[in-house]
DNA sequence: TAATCAATTCGACAGTTATCGAAATGTCGA
DNA sequence: TCGACATTTCGATAACTGTCGAATTGATTA
């Protein structure tokens, strides 16, 4: 039974979840948005990401639904503010996939 | 003076580069190009990859284009074939870029 | 309750891109 | 020289996508 206690779980990408990442990545906004939450230690908020980058609130919704779906970004949604996390264990896997090309 | 004789040489990227790069191995059919140059110890041809994959040869030609571009594929003319491989300093740089985010 | 705020959804638009047939270019062999 | 071949270029089309205003939903606060 998976857990999250692991860190570092042994995590396989499919190749359509491998292309969706780098279809993900491949736009500068995203590839922004997943370096900004890798170097956040704690969840991040939309408004933080917007403090940040300009970008309208439909355009930042549409992207994080993106790298959501590619399986990069988790995001909890807690009353006002969703909690938006890089899912690291599947960014690890994905640069390990890359390493094997 | 950088020689071809260094393998891994400390090729730098940009940001743009890093970002063409990333578009580029954003599409299927290019992602499958770049693995099997990767897999071939000798340059492929054209005609090697069409062996492999049902695709027009007007559509390949944009698509070396592309990863030409990118910096990803360097291509030599000689005679009538395309001689195509895969830039692996420049590969590397890519994965090792990636891994500092 | 009313106003404010975070975020999402909807709809539309503009720009990009993947695709390929047809034609062109250049090369090699018969 | 002539025909076959590898590759590229051109042009057109269909599909995709990034963008954002406006409206909506849901939650917090005054």
């Amino acid at each position: 039974m998976p857990s999250e206690s692991e860190p570092t779980a042994p995590v396989v990408l499919s190749a359509a979840q491998r292309m969706a990442i780098l279809k993900a990545l491949g736009e500068p906004r995203r590839l922004e948005i997943v370096e900004r939450l890798s170097q956040a230690d704690h969840s991040s908020a939309c408004t933080d990401l917007r403090a940040c980058m300009p970008i309208a609130p439909a355009t930042l919704s549409h992207h994080l639904k993106e790298l959501e779906t590619a399986g990069l970004v988790h995001i909890t949604r807690e009353g006002k503010y969703a909690h938006l996390t890089l899912r690291r264990d599947i960014w690890q896997a994905f640069l390990a996939d890359l390493q094997k090309i």
